[in-house]
DNA sequence: CTGAAAGCGCTTACAG
DNA sequence: CTGAAAGCGCTTACAG
């Protein structure tokens, strides 16, 4: 480890081998124009050579800029996390950002000590990844720096979020059953206390009564995100109401126990239920049996149009508000037209 | 955002309100004993008060250290990935270091990129993380600081590289089968060419063979890492094979698609097949149904220890060779002895 | 167009 | 025990 540890090489090297003085190295590295061409031209040679790196600690000691941003996660090991810090750390990397990561874990604690440690380091700016799409309290105040808050709301409306659009992905999902010719359509879905929950059962019911149709069941089945709650639910569903031809999820855990249930019963699917779940988690989705048709969120989208936000401010042009990234249905087997003959299937 | 940008405190603004120099400020903070217990009082009494925080720049610029580690991984999108970041991310908070995370995605320019931008930074040391357990190129020639490699493993033996044990837990699994009366165990797993998969089905035939059992079937099945190779696999093996009590399973998805085909088959599961999982993925093996006896592979350890192995080598004290984090057996309901009269199931 | 000088916020010999 | 001074590696007025 560490075995050829090399002196590094510093801009007085460059200076030196290019036969001019650091200033005008400096000058000619970073693009300044007071500069002859053909200097700028041996400058660059040199470092070249060299292979010199400036060093960001010097850098941003003397201008203030560490070009550094500090990514500040409620819960990093939930699953909705990792696409979006994706989508962070690739945007930032295009602009030549580093990142800084910091979980606090769901501890209030550990995330004030975060919040100080990434000030300490003088990031340009923080995003704030939430752990739900609930509505959070700002940490604005706190911070000396520009803030975007990612899939969380916060609740000061100064600040910006940037949010998945449940409102909009439910209405994908239950349209494209309506189309299919669904009348009979039911939903399990998670805990109420979930914002994402109530915001997708609410977006189904309006699409529902706007083309004349009620929840079959009477009321969304709130419960847990599991492959259990979604058998149990399921065959509860399926007793009390037989006609059931379609069952919306909250999301593909559920979906994919609601379609292991229906199966069980002797239901075909999609021809006898359609199901639709939510998220798009390929493991569940992709591997379901039948794969399932859900909604993508595009989370990595979220996660680049957060980091735009925040080059933004640290131009000077902050924003503030919701904003909102439109979802995707992604059509698998799971749904299909309702009165079909029985498919020749060739799974 | 940003609205309160208030001037960061200094030490000398620290030394100012204390009454001494900033030398002084400088090595009461430090804890130096050079200082008189009284003088050191009124510094940490001022620097509390001011709520001072030393830039981590202007330490990092004088002394070389920067108190931040470059975590290189290779594809945070893996599901292992998180647990390990987890691990790393905790241990070095402990030790007051931060994380500046790259994700290479697979891309060789990408990780070359992120090499060079995070010896910029002058990062303390490396940590590199591997997106499968095989082995891989050393990249320690390049860095010119401590590195320690997680998950995969280095080429080069003078590097340390922090792995799962896959030997010990496939063993661990086995044992268990063995113990619970099992005696036509099989095998179904991912693709040969992933190391994981020939590990465990190597230390899954050892174990058999010291308790005078054949592998069912004959040879594992190579599949690929999913419910529905799971699916597949276990119904060519029931139709070859109708004894096989037991199917080891390569990892949790495959068994998750192994017990559905099973049940489906109309065979009882732990009863007339016992079936194991591998990596306790909750999502998979907690909520599986039946639950998923399967094995843990302690991935947040992994991660911290190895931030311990890059501590010592900080510390002038390097290791090299391989570190095995034992595994842990996880017991669930699918799996049971083999004898036992039909289960009242309050399932 | 070029370079000497000051300074970013610290730490660390060194002198007193 | 305390403090003036130099220096970490840069950038940026400022003078020439």
């Amino acid at each position: 480890m560490g075995r050829q540890r090399s002196r590094t090489v510093t801009l007085t090297d460059v200076a030196r081998l290019a036969g001019v003085s650091v200033a005008t190295a400096s000058k000619a590295l970073n693009a300044r124009d007071e500069v002859a061409p053909e200097t700028r031209r041996r400058v660059l040679e040199a470092a070249e050579e060299l292979r010199f790196q400036p060093s960001v600690l010097a850098r941003g000691l003397q201008t203030g800029r560490t070009r550094t941003i500090g990514l500040l996660t409620d819960e990093l090991a939930h699953r909705f996390s990792i696409p979006i810090l994706l989508g962070v750390e690739n945007a930032l990397a295009n602009g030549q950002m580093s990142v800084l990561l910091c979980d606090a874990r769901g501890d209030a604690i550990r995330r004030q000590h975060y919040i100080r440690t990434l000030i300490a380091r003088q990031v340009d700016g923080f995003v704030v990844l939430g752990d739900s799409n609930d509505v959070r309290p700002s940490l604005t105040p706190q911070i000396p720096v520009p803030v975007v808050y990612v899939y969380g709301e916060s609740d000061d409306p100064r600040d910006v979020s940037v949010l998945a659009d449940d409102e909009h992905g439910s209405r994908l999902a239950t349209e494209h059953l309506v189309s299919l010719g669904r009348r009979q359509i039911a939903h399990v879905t998670g805990p109420q206390s979930y914002r994402a929950a109530r915001d997708r059962a609410t977006s189904l019911r309006v699409v529902l009564a706007s083309a004349g149709l009620a929840l079959a069941g009477g009321a969304p089945l709130y419960g847990e995100w599991s492959q259990r709650w979604g058998r149990t639910a399921a065959k509860m569903l399926l007793a009390a109401n037989p006609d059931i031809d379609a069952i919306s999820c909250g999301n593909d855990q559920i979906a994919a126990g609601v379609a292991a249930a229906v199966r069980e019963l002797g239901r075909r699917v999609p021809d006898d239920v359609s199901i639709v779940g939510y998220d798009n988690w390929h493991e569940f989705a992709a591997d379901c049996q039948p794969p399932l048709t859900t909604v993508d969120l595009n989370l990595q989208q979220i996660g680049e149009i957060a980091v735009k936000h925040l080059f933004a401010a640290l131009d000077g042009q902050p924003s503030s508000g919701v904003v909102r990234q439109p979802s995707r249905l992604i059509v698998r087997d799971s749904t299909g037209p309702r009165l079909s003959p029985a498919r020749t299937s060739t799974d």
